[in-house]
DNA sequence: CGTAGACTTGACCTGCGTCAACGTGTGTGG
DNA sequence: CCACACACGTTGACGCAGGTCAAGTCTACG
């Protein structure tokens, strides 16, 4: 995946849910960007550092994540390629935690700047960034609920319905899709311990619904997988539809 | 607390984290606005309800909340006045949750079409409503590792610390101060059942760090209950210093 | 073919949930 | 002004999902 292709991959998270038009694409293709190559474990971005760019994701794998004062760690999200990790952090400096490379993975550095020019340029691509940025929160509100109210296997199932469709690049169902983490990583996310995610997927790989190995997801059953991951995809895909991509020039 | 007193509330808010002109708060003043009293524990915005509107809370205090499929409840949120609850939804119109009112609240519905007219007209208006969603999206990420990684006594000391400085109009410490919810609904939002919630609160007044009686909070020991809940204040306020407000036109 | 990181499994422990009973304050209608 | 109801808070007894600890096993790669 090269420089252009990917600038490509995130205008067309883009479109998928804000008009866009020509200029407006073709000012997000113009952005500067500096590929970097990230080792797997690293954190490339700091807890409460403040950077003057904005990551976005050629191919690998990130964890955003949360401390607590004791170096416990809790993933808070999980970005592909294609997904600007931490656009937040053009608007808003810090507060949204680190990011960590969950295996090899490279990133274009975007200067704040420039996303700042374009947004400004164009208001309506500074409403699709924002947009972009709600849709984060949609999945942490729904990683909240997750964490908070759902037990271990009810937890993974929901978990990897979510990384199917982000998967996708049209939102698509993929009943075998690349996933890179580790089974301790899992555990960061889904506030658990890596022995109990061994169990519940090991549970979740009995009952025929999916299994997990190699980097690799393949669901079986996803009507059963949704289920027992009490998932509805609407949180993903509300705003995917035509008539709800309003533009902000066009009120 | 009247409609234009509200309003006002909500410019201070802003004006915290953003730099706005004369011309800009005016705008924001000049929303029109329709008050409207809920009762006690009920939905105002309900699950996947698309609205026109958003709420800004001119008294109480409001819940966001998510919910499994077994009607468990899960709040991610809690909003109080000067808040405006479901900014979002200008934006995006659904996906994050419901906002039920946990005691007698009163709210002001903004049409959607005055908020985007205002946002299109001073982009750094604009901005100045991303950034508000992502302090909330830098809550909801602390709520995440709250839920996911911390007992349940620290958990609740961190979320007396956290409104305790949102519910001050500057971020300052408030030792006591008003939090009209009950403990089930403490226990909704903490992810644990009302009786653990209880025994937990007991323990922090045992200790003498603060107690919650009547509808408020009273903390007797800010550094030990900071201490207790693992807190750093970072994540609300990095961004109200003067030197991080940047603003859209002026890049 | 040796080493290290990831995965797997078993045995045991504990924080919190569940259930159930009881206390307490407040508003309401007789 | 009492009594009754109802919502909220409090406490005890007990069970279990998931944590902890520890000992392997598997796999990739030098």
């Amino acid at each position: 995946m090269n420089w252009s292709d990917t600038l490509q991959l995130f205008v067309d998270r883009l479109t998928i849910r804000s008009v866009l038009t020509d200029d407006e694409r073709d000012a997000v293709l113009a952005l500067p960007a500096h590929a970097i190559k990230i080792r797997a474990r690293q954190d490339f971005v700091h807890l409460s550092e403040e950077t003057n760019y904005s990551c976005l994701i050629a191919s690998g794998l990130v964890g955003r994540f949360g401390q607590t004062s004791t170096g416990v760690r809790q993933i808070t999200a999980f970005h592909l390629p294609g997904d600007m990790a931490d656009l937040n952090s053009a608007v808003r400096p810090i507060g949204l935690g680190g990011l960590n490379a969950l295996c090899e993975t490279v990133i274009l550095r975007i200067p704040h700047d420039a996303i700042r020019v374009a947004a400004t340029r164009f208001p309506a691509l500074a409403e699709a960034f924002w947009r972009d940025c709600l849709l984060d929160s949609a999945i942490l509100m729904q990683w909240v609920v997750n964490v908070g109210r759902r037990d271990a296997r009810t937890r993974l199932a929901h978990i990897l319905c979510e990384m199917s469709i982000r998967s996708g690049r049209d939102r698509e169902i993929l009943l075998n899709y690349q996933f890179p983490a580790t089974q301790e990583q899992i555990a960061d996310a889904a506030a658990l311990t890596s022995v109990h995610v061994n169990r519940s997927l090991k549970s979740l790989r009995n009952t025929g619904l999916a299994t997990v190995s190699g980097g690799r997801v393949e669901i079986h059953d996803w009507d059963g997988l949704a289920r027992a991951g009490e998932f509805d995809s609407t949180y993903l895909v509300a705003d995917t539809i035509p008539e709800r991509q309003k533009r902000m020039l066009a009120t």
